[in-house]
DNA sequence: GACGTGATTGTTCTT
DNA sequence: AAGAACAATCACGTC
């Protein structure tokens, strides 16, 4: 965690160079993908996806959420983004500002206006940490892959509970 | 009692 | 290049 203290001041201190808004966070973030584990998981995304995508002809108006998608424990879900780690943070404060409001609906839109005016420096403190979970995640989704590969249908162990 | 809805932005994939 | 889809959360509405 420490390592990061000379690389890590690259978006947020090297300002000097280039403004935060030349160095837009999305390509920044853009940067981390590219990896082998990318190419299989494009073809056997495809094809998971190719599934649930004819299958489900969800998006009604709003409301993502997927019904169709199988359930698939080991599949790794799309980590949450960096507005979303800031929403996380900014619930706790804007309920305790707001102790009235619990709807997420108000928090979302309080929070998408603040997420704004924030500064490229306290966002990107989120894009760090959304970037590494993207890494995780990939990491997460080759082993899946892997495992899928190996054998799907094999499946040891899910939630059996052993008594032992 | 359980599920879907609604609102926000970001990232990735698809064509 | 542009669009579509999905990610988390929680109160409320509906059946």
């Amino acid at each position: 965690m420490a390592k990061k203290t000379n690389d890590s001041q690259g978006p947020v201190s090297s300002s000097a160079t280039k403004t935060p808004e030349e160095a837009s966070p999305r390509r920044m973030v853009l940067r981390v993908r590219q990896g082998e584990a990318k190419k299989r998981l494009s073809s056997l995304m495809r094809a998971e996806e190719g599934e649930k995508r004819a299958v489900s002809v969800k998006r009604s108006k709003t409301k993502q959420k997927k019904k169709g998608a199988k359930v698939d424990p080991n599949m790794p879900k799309k980590p949450p983004t960096a507005f979303f780690y800031f929403l996380e943070d900014f619930r706790k404060e804007f309920q305790e500002q707001n102790p009235d409001v619990k709807t997420m609906q108000k928090v979302g839109k309080a929070g998408g206006e603040k997420w704004k005016t924030l500064s490229y420096e306290g966002k990107v403190k989120y894009y760090d940490i959304a970037m590494k979970k993207r890494a995780e995640f990939d990491e997460a989704m080759s082993e899946y892959i892997e495992r899928k590969e190996s054998g799907e249908g094999d499946e040891t162990e899910d939630d059996e509970d052993y008594d032992i």
